[in-house]
DNA sequence: ATAGAAACGAGACTGAATCTCATTCCTATA
DNA sequence: TATAGGAATGAGATTCAGTCTCGTTTCTAT
């Protein structure tokens, strides 16, 4: 991830809440800014625990808001994958756009991107009885140190 | 789903589970004729309701057991579509195959089937750094009627 | 028939996620 | 720059899916 892609989603993210009739509260900075300095999806749990270990911390209640609003303004994109808690990572235009392997044995997730993916969803996507505006995919098995 | 079809998963799950050295417990099989009697996924909660409705009620303990354990022997998948909880649905071979669209404004689960998404797929699955052995797509979006 | 092992289930417990509501913070306006 | 009123925040209670424990019941090999 280049320094300023990563600048990008910051100042577009601030710009769609701006945009969206809201006040520019100090909770919500600190999170857009720590989502963005990561490269792969967060929990929420981890994402307080982060916070509060950078001395800027941050409500559960106001945690779990602002993702939901990100979420609706599609700046995040919720991932539900396989263990039991939701993980959250930003949605950037192009070459930041990845998926999932998760190791069923011992939990790590590894994002992977497949252009050929990308085409059968593109075009599957305008035959399916439904507006589509997301996808997840998510593969499941077991990583090369599991495995062995 | 062709009656035969149905017949053929619940005699499978009953060969593979006596194989695997076990007892033939009563709740084990109620609950598995429920599973094949669905043509898509239902969550925990919802197995154990209608287990209850249909008079053969079975703990919720059990039936995380056995799900989980015929998660484990490749009868059952466990899917983890956008809410919070899991569902869970038989394995079948060849055309029972499918994924899943989700409406993420009223929840709705609705199955598809693609050739060129599998085909992506399974090519990707060998380039890919960890031996796959399920996927899971889901597509969000809005369903007709929360499009409209 | 029965002993031992496997399966079962009631209910306590855990932890992610939601809800409530009093407090604090922003910003438009004067 | 002061301030009023709405927006944002966070502590803590609550909910609910999922897990765990352990005593009871059921199954099957003998």
């Amino acid at each position: 991830m280049a320094e300023n892609d990563t600048e990008e989603w910051t100042q577009r993210a601030q710009r769609v809440l701006a945009e969206s009739r809201h006040h520019a509260g100090a909770a919500r900075r600190a999170l857009v800014e720590l989502l963005d300095s990561q490269t792969c999806a967060l929990s929420a749990i981890e994402i307080e625990d982060e916070l509060r270990a950078r001395r800027r911390p941050v409500g559960r209640a106001s945690i779990y808001r602002i993702l939901d609003e990100l979420e609706r303004l599609n700046l995040v994109q919720k991932l539900q994958i396989g263990q039991a808690m939701a993980r959250y990572e930003p949605i950037r235009p192009g070459p930041g756009h990845h998926h999932h392997l998760v190791c069923d044995n011992c939990g790590t997730v590894t994002p992977f991107t497949d252009d050929g993916l990308e085409t059968a969803i593109n075009r599957l996507s305008r035959r399916v009885p439904m507006r589509v505006h997301e996808h997840e995919i998510v593969l499941h098995g077991a990583c090369p140190d599991c495995a062995a």
